[in-house]
DNA sequence: AGATTAATCTGGCCACTGTCCAGATCGACC
DNA sequence: GGTCGATCTGGACAGTGGCCAGATTAATCT
């Protein structure tokens, strides 16, 4: 067995078990995957009988959802570092992106968790939550390229539809990325997709706004775009 | 228990067993998901012994990798019925995207895993063949907007960065809507993200050919686009 | 044809899993 | 100090995937 109980403790109470219990949830799915996701592992690794997590879980999927709030934090943690220093408002939304899919990357675990897999299937309010933070930091960057701010009042439906598409476009190359199907582009460091994504989502936000100045090929080192060929 | 064999056969020998196993495990995986997929269920549901799938799969891995062949060509089947009789250029990559949408939503058990699971990491050769086949369909779809065909000479880097940019982000709204993250904006058919959609596509693809006669609101019933409003 | 070989399928075994439940232990509050 | 509720334990149970020896049958060879 390579799994090994982590700790022996002499008090009988744990202390902080939920926190520790998720903690250990999040190596155990770094190392196995969501598909060799063992709750008696998780157990283990804390050093702790096999049936602790039900009382402050419950259930397997009590943990995951747990987990998965995490997970959205976590995406939410890595958009704000990359965006934070950006002042360009389309540059900062695609500095957003960017950070979405590194975390895809360098989490692929946690990643799958809160979208790719069907364990999560019923939202809980605190995954609602937390997904929804993920999605207004979207909303937030892409309101500064229209240079307004719809705090109060309702924003309008175009709007939405752009922050939705953004969001989407984003999640694509996150999973296409994931899943290795851009390999045969990547020169490596991944600059060519990381500049198919920014004409991606200039592309986007130009339609919204067609009259203003916005220039994909900006901060773009080869200026002749898409059609120039290799 | 809710499931019982399916049928009682008089001979040793199933005869075409490999191929019922893989219309049980579609079935199977349809019904309760990946997570919850179970080869003795399969092999049950067939009427054959619970070790009788590793003669001809070796492994669950092995069963859903086949799996995952018949769902890329299904993904594919789907592509092509929805945009044979497309003869606009631009409007015939759109209605794959839609047909890979679609199919996304019809059979997200299918699509999952084929995209969003880690049971079929390592890629088979059909798997590859199979996956690339869809890829192929985009290709020869775009490569109808540019005018050319790429058939004996390598296709051009600028040529499958658009393909493959046009697949992400058909890519990125399957699993969106799959994940029911763009149910605020669906007004009920669908109509309102099929047009996010098409935005999304002709706006990339206007991106390869600024100068040609693509308009993104020819097929768009709401003329005045994204910044519109609703 | 008869015999040998290879493919196919069975059923039992093992380690492991998640969930349930009665009981042990202990902190908190009256 | 004593009671109550939260926390944790360990055993039980059904279900799972992978392994293996053996039964059965199709295919092939002589």
């Amino acid at each position: 067995m390579a799994v090994s109980v982590e700790k022996k403790r002499d008090t009988y109470h744990h202390g902080d078990l939920r926190s520790a219990l998720i903690d250990a949830a999040e190596a155990e799915l770094t190392g196995g995957g969501v598909q060799g996701f063992s709750l008696r592992r998780v157990a283990a690794r804390v050093g702790v009988s096999h049936s602790a997590p039900s009382h402050h879980f419950g259930d397997t999927q009590g943990l995951l959802v747990a987990l998965g709030v995490r997970a959205f934090d976590q995406v939410l943690a890595a958009m704000e570092t990359r965006s934070r220093d950006i002042v360009d408002p389309a540059e900062r939304v695609v500095a957003s992106g960017l950070g979405y899919i590194d975390f895809a990357q360098t989490h692929p675990a946690m990643f799958r968790l809160i979208f790719g897999s069907d364990m999560i299937c019923q939202g809980s309010a605190e995954l609602d939550r937390a997904g929804q933070a993920a999605f207004d930091h979207f909303a937030r960057s892409i309101s500064l390229v229209e240079g307004e701010v719809h705090a109060d009042s309702p924003a309008p439906v175009a709007f939405l539809e752009t922050v939705h598409t953004v969001w989407t476009i984003t999640h694509g190359f996150a999973e296409m990325k994931l899943g290795g199907r851009l390999d045969g582009l990547d020169d490596g460091g991944g600059e060519r997709i990381e500049q198919m994504f920014r004409r991606s989502v200039v592309a986007v936000l130009r339609e919204l706004h067609p009259l203003n100045h916005l220039d994909a090929s900006k901060n773009c080192p080869d200026n002749a775009g898409w059609a120039a060929g290799g």
